[in-house]
DNA sequence: CTATAATTTCAGTAATTACTGAAATACAGA
DNA sequence: TCTGTATTTCAGTAATTACTGAAATTATAG
């Protein structure tokens, strides 16, 4: 197969961007081609397209499958895998907001949650533990909104975002109207 | 100097997740440690306490200034320069949010705008235009939002974000409202 | 069960990125 | 200005990560 242009340029634009994203050259690219490419390809087609070798497609699926960002399915006849990008790009944002958490945020997380429960025995980690309390209190309101958020769909999403600066009006409104007063808590 | 076990794990911790950012470990455990120092540090301190090379922080303090993740000052009567993270978390986020999206999707929403733009002549483009037209969409929809829910005081974003779930709930109310009624355009 | 096609693994190698020490540059005070 | 100290640059090297081809494994059709 040879790659139009258009789609050419796509795919390369992704392969540099990764290395921005912390994914590999291979794998953005391979995401890339599967995203503009209207039927599913399998893992031969891929490297022929890409010019990378099979091997190297197969651990870039593989690595794109534990991101949840492909799927696997047969054509009828044919016993090799054929791999597509899911269509719908709010999904693919889910999934990979998800994704991202599990893997940059929630072990940060963790090791916050744990550093400050010690009772420091010095002045320095004293402050330390203020600093990292301020960071996790920060990391778990983002998160824990983000994933609220996340859980609109996607009518109500968009509507929420296309609202953008009206928030704050909105905020005065629920503040006169009691909605979110459970929410108050506050460090 | 040497590092309380608290403070060093912190920073160890941050130099390994530094690669899952995108960042290296040098850059991720010099900004740990400005981060939970109560003092700034001059760059010989940092080598010292990180066991770096001294030009290896020169070039980690060059990177996290170009993020604008550190803030410089001079101390009197000391001619060395002192580094420091500033303290307030949510303009850190703010920040980082914002260098974030010019490196890694101000870059993309470009491409895909050009990419968008030239006419199809043949079926396979037409295809990946759709997709794309859909991928600009999204990121559009999402930076936009972004960018204005930024522009909030850390208060007001604070109160948006403990609202978390009930945000479907006030959205109802602005439809009854007519409130944000001039974004109801959809794709 | 066997033959064959598809896929994965993995050791070796290539390419990239990180780090160092030495040299160059910048800069403040005398 | 000169002199000593702080900082940056950069070429060389170390460490890491990416990629390949061959071999091993898995799966399917007959």
């Amino acid at each position: 197969m040879n790659l139009t242009p258009l789609r050419q340029s796509f795919v390369l634009h992704f392969g540099e961007m990764g290395s921005r994203w912390g994914i590999n050259r291979t794998v953005g690219q391979i995401y890339a081609l599967l995203f503009v490419s209207e039927k599913p390809l399998n893992a031969e087609e891929i490297a022929d397209a890409l010019a990378f070798s099979r091997s190297n497609v197969s651990m870039g699926l593989k690595e794109l499958d534990s991101w949840k960002l492909v799927r696997l399915q047969h054509l009828p006849g044919d016993r090799r895998e054929y791999f597509s990008a899911p269509e719908d790009v709010w999904a693919i944002f889910r999934t990979l907001a998800d994704e991202r958490r599990k893997r940059e945020i929630d072990p940060t997380l963790s090791m916050l949650r744990d550093a400050i429960l010690v009772s420091p025995d010095n002045p320095q980690d004293a402050f330390a533990q203020a600093r990292m309390r301020a960071m996790h209190e920060l990391i778990e309101t983002v998160t824990d909104w983000f994933s609220d958020v996340q859980k609109l769909d996607e009518q109500t999403l968009r509507k929420l975002m296309k609202l953008g600066a009206a928030a704050q009006k909105v905020l005065e409104f629920t503040g006169k109207l009691g909605l979110g007063g459970s929410n108050e808590r506050n460090g």
